[in-house]
DNA sequence: CTGTATCCCCGATGATACTG
DNA sequence: CAGTATCATCGGGGATACAG
């Protein structure tokens, strides 16, 4: 099932293949720009903050509530995080009380991209990994 | 710097908005196939693995040598995940001592097309990141 | 060679209370 | 409203020893 299944990515796993192979070689797990996005993507709520502002700025209270149970301190957290990177842009209305919003940088756009690829991925093909799951737990049942 | 920028991303952001809009209001955040996907590329090695594999199958102790100190333990188990998400095919030749090799599924190897976008964007966009960490940082350091 | 079994530690996250 | 401070928890992941 797998086997002929390769033929038709070889061509592209040839190019990338390659590329990782070097990859790998040069020692990249140190303090790689790759590992180091990944672990901000990896954390819980940094891709729900950024499609969250994927439309429109939004206030602190406004993404509270539209990420799902995030708690303020965690929202704080994160929310510092990508504005260090550079991936979100905070602004302080001085008003009283006071009103802030939070909005994607021209860097915070461009992530969206090949996150809403990956994201497409996973909803296209979550059902084939529930499938392989339930597979492989019946298959462990079995034993 | 922000502002200039929104209008070139305004198209796409439009759209991919939109869907988040309704992704979030749709109460996303509880076992979705999107947090389910984020959570094993977001782990230390699944995505050390995967791309390690992108070449070609490899044996069990050239995927611990190949892979950057990752330990006998969680390169198991992290083989283990992947395989039961059936992105990673195991096959044990009956030799002595036991041979055993892993390859990428056609699941497997069509990740890898998202996940070279991100890494693409990555490694494109790092020093931009650096740079924003930078200045982030010196400008706590004047407070 | 390819794992499994244990123990342990630390950092990520949550809960709660407080503040400008 | 928009946070900060503090404490408690829980699980990911490393180290080490053992096993088929």
């Amino acid at each position: 099932m797998t086997r002929e299944h390769e033929g038709n990515h070889a061509a592209a796993s040839e190019t990338v293949g390659e590329h990782f192979d070097a990859w790998h070689e040069a020692g990249f797990a140190e303090n790689c720009p790759v590992r180091d996005v990944l672990d901000r993507i990896g954390d819980k709520w940094s891709v729900l903050i950024l499609t969250a502002l994927a439309r429109e700025p939004k206030r602190f209270s406004a993404l509270n509530r539209d990420v799902g149970d995030i708690s303020k301190r965690m929202l704080t957290q994160t929310l510092r995080s990508l504005q260090r990177d550079g991936l979100v842009e905070r602004t302080v209305y001085p008003t009283t009380p006071p009103t802030v919003d939070y909005r994607l940088t021209e860097l915070g756009h461009s992530v969206l991209e090949p996150l809403t690829a990956l994201i497409g991925w996973a909803e296209a093909r979550h059902d084939d990994i529930r499938t392989a799951r339930h597979a492989f737990d019946e298959e462990a049942e079995a034993a």
